[in-house]
RNA sequence: GGCGCUAUCGUCUAGGGGACUAGGACGGGGCCCUCUCAAGGCCCAAACACGGGUUCGAAUCCCGUUAGCGCUACCA
């Protein structure tokens, strides 16, 4: 893979810009095997390729002032015409162009579109045949009147010095494409291959780009997207691998790619997927993996320092992998995460009116539970559910009915991994303290 | 406006003349499991844009219409 920055527009290439490009193929774990390319810096070959063209006469000086153009086209527009290029500078005497020269007139380079009559066409490797009558194709411009190459000229100088056999990119350069092709005969160069890839559309059917509503990948990091998930979700807007694979890691989507999975029609990203797909990675891969994202994001949030992880490590793995379950983002991790570390929980409003509606009823299940907990022979799952569930017959009532208030006094929360998982992880001392709390705020409620 | 590209459930798609009562996935609805929420399992609703051809036979091939999108710059 080769990286090339193209920044011939000096207006829209930014420091910044280019750095979102390299961070988000960085996260996307997409990397580049060569020294990046900055097209700005092969400026000296772009314009000897130009002068190659001029001095062939494929090409022509035009001393047209943008404002000219610009008028003109106005012109056309306002009168309901379509605007066509005069080609009006291209048998341009050579006495006069050397004069207006020698007082530097400012200059455009446009390309001599070759015979009128002629079609330039070529097979897709997606669309197979597609083709341009010439004459649909104006004298473009391919060196600006300061000097500098307009992409269309650019790329092709670049592509051809860097031997770029394979020209992929999306379908809405389907019509650059015969200028390219121009370019590339009159520079007496073989022809790469051509494949035009469908776009990706937002929500409102629009492309989608730099330039309208989306983010930069990168930005989904953020989010807490995993990169495998996103890369696995962009790849199918566009391509399957037939049949009905969906789920499937960078190495098993290479190893099955085929241009001829490829779709001509674009696609609409849709983000529901894309979470429900980055829930299955998230499900799917080695804790091992999945551990420093998150660990990430908890000591972002301040739950905790990965010292403090890394002290009770096989703990902390044990959390994860109970919380990961139902989580779709990573971020859906961290916020189950919170009564595991914090010192003090939060009581859920609605948690606490419906699980605790009945505050003397709460009261007393709560206290009898944290009395059988302080007297559970040993911490562990099996123990604790039958002691619970023991109790709960004792009492004559549902394990629900034990569990869910227990839920809230631990938890804080209506929803969290079973019951007994959360005793286990949080330990004795935890637990029976956040039943004493639990308590506590309940008389406190009754007695008011 | 001109030129181009595209057209299967709301969305991503399978399909490449008969295997199609059109399959899968997301999302939606329901049920099961169950201490909650997820996950998982099962079920339901949901599409070949329209009109002409070609053919014994079209989602599949051809033409047109319509619609959407893209390009139409001294942007990329």
């Amino acid at each position: 893979m080769l990286l090339r920055i193209e920044d011939t527009d000096k207006a829209r290439s930014t420091d910044e810009s280019t750095r979102a490009i390299f961070e988000g193929l960085e996260w996307l774990g997409l990397a580049w095997d060569e020294p990046v390319v900055y097209q700005g810096a092969n400026l000296e070959r772009h314009r000897a390729d130009v002068k190659q063209l001029l001095d062939a006469g494929l090409a022509y000086r035009d001393f047209t002032p943008q404002a000219v153009l610009d008028e003109r086209r106005a012109a056309a527009q306002a009168r309901g015409e379509t605007y066509k290029y005069k080609r009006e500078w291209a048998e341009l005497p050579l006495h006069e162009e050397q004069e207006r020269l020698e007082r530097e007139d400012p200059y455009v380079v446009r390309f001599r579109v070759p015979e009128e009559t002629g079609v330039t066409e070529w097979d897709d490797l997606v669309h197979e045949r597609i083709a341009f009558p010439n004459k649909d194709v104006d004298d473009f411009v391919i060196l600006r009147s300061d000097r500098t190459p307009i992409y269309n000229f650019a790329v092709v100088s670049d592509d051809i010095a860097m031997g770029i056999t394979l020209v992929m990119r999306g379908d809405d350069h389907i019509s650059n494409t015969p200028k390219q092709i121009m370019l590339y005969r009159a520079l007496g160069k073989e022809l790469p291959r051509f494949a035009h890839l469908p776009m990706i559309h937002g929500l409102d059917g629009k492309k989608l780009s730099k330039r309208h509503g989306a983010t930069a990948v990168g930005d989904y990091q953020h989010e807490g997207l995993l990169p495998q998930a996103m890369l696995n979700f962009l790849a199918l807007l566009g391509w399957s691998p037939g049949g009905d694979r969906e789920v499937m890691s960078l190495a098993e989507m290479t190893e099955l790619f085929a241009p001829e999975g490829l779709q001509r029609k674009a696609a609409i990203f849709d983000p529901k997927k894309l979470e429900w797909m980055n829930g299955q990675h998230m499900s799917m891969m080695p804790l091992a993996d999945l551990e420093p994202v998150v660990t990430r994001a908890i000591v972002a949030a301040g739950l905790a320092t990965a010292d403090e992880l890394a002290e009770r490590h096989d703990w902390y793995l044990q959390l994860v992998d109970l919380l990961r379950v139902r989580a779709r983002v990573v971020d859906d991790i961290v916020r189950q995460a919170a009564p595991y570390f914090a010192d003090e929980i939060a009581y859920d409003p609605e948690a606490v009116a419906k699980q605790w509606k009945d505050r003397a009823a709460s009261l007393s299940i709560l206290s009898s539970t944290r009395d059988t907990l302080s007297a559970a022979p040993s911490w562990d799952a099996a123990t604790l559910e039958a002691e619970l569930r023991g109790l709960a017959e004792r009492h004559g009532i549902g394990g629900g009915k034990l569990f869910q208030p227990l839920r809230v006094a631990l938890t804080g929360l209506t929803v969290s991994p079973g019951i007994f998982d959360v005793l286990v992880m949080q330990g004795r001392d935890r637990a029976i303290g956040r039943l004493e709390r639990a308590i506590e705020y309940l008389s406190q409620q009754t007695d008011g």
